[in-house]
DNA sequence: TGAAACCCTGAAGCCACTCCAGGGTCAACC
DNA sequence: GGTTGACCCTGGAGTGGCTTCAGGGTTTCA
């Protein structure tokens, strides 16, 4: 099955597959005597796999985990599910700080109901007074959820 | 003020308040003779500004608009507000997909109480199997929140 | 005098892709 | 035989919001 086939039955661009052969998380294809990539079903199988973690939100080094302790079946388990339970507590906090992002902006909102001009707009002036504010305070800000999802490890 | 200063009064790294001038949030500060940056009050301000709406979890060219808008205090507010509630729309969609993706990790995680071999891991097995599904489906998979915030206009 | 703390610039790295340029290959059609 | 269009290849750059690094200069304090 060359690389157009497999992207469609597994919906996913081909340029994603030749990534992810890239990063390791699918095994290097055999080739074609004019270079294209010959994939089989183990392959299809493995990127339906890497799909659905995705799909569940697991970053690709977490997806390599679980594909290694696929290959070791006879090892514990334990790994697996210590990612899984961290992979869900990381979810529940990111729920929670979204949440009350939510009510903070829904109170910005409730402070300019219709049209004025931006100098009267209670939106702008929310914010700026609570900026200032936060800043003679000397407390600074936390920046909330998705903007530094503790990524870099470095 | 140097950076350092302005930096803690306000909680963020210095090497940010440096990408934020690059970026054209901030407006490029005088120099000393040595070509130290020298920031003033407005500075101070401003960047309180950005870190606040950064905390609302706004995009800088989410924050780059409503300082635009800022400097026009004569115009009309009305983009301001339809920026907060497209804001809102998109954050409330991310806490629903979040929260269906909860649903689904705590399903998986139930698969598997303790320690087993990897090879009888109820955990691993179900994502396996829904992903072999989802092939013989022919149906895919939708990748969850965040993994695809509508970034790449290009 | 020397060490530590601060400052400078420019570039590269992170994540998970996506898009592009500039080419090759292949099948169908005229 | 030529052309069109769909597919494939590689390598590199771009996205956002920083962070880290390399390799220097400056200031401050003991």
């Amino acid at each position: 099955m060359r690389i157009g086939e497999l992207a469609q039955s597994c919906c996913v661009d081909a340029d994603t597959i030749r990534f992810y052969e890239k990063r390791g998380l699918l095994p290097p294809p055999q080739r074609q005597s004019n270079g294209y990539r010959s994939f089989d079903t183990q392959h299809v199988e493995r990127l339906a796999f890497i799909r659905h973690c995705r799909a569940l939100d697991m970053s690709l080094a977490e997806i390599q985990r679980l594909l290694d302790a696929g290959s070791h079946p006879d090892a514990d388990c334990g790994d697996i599910n210590a990612l899984i339970d961290n992979h869900l507590d990381t979810l529940r906090q990111r729920i929670a700080s979204m949440q009350a992002l939510e009510q903070q902006l829904q109170a910005l909102r409730s402070r300019c109901g219709e049209h004025r001009a931006v100098e009267a707009c209670g939106i702008l002036n929310e914010l700026t007074a609570v900026a200032i504010g936060s800043v003679s305070d000397g407390a600074g800000v936390e920046i909330g959820p998705g903007a530094d999802d503790g990524a870099g490890e470095r």
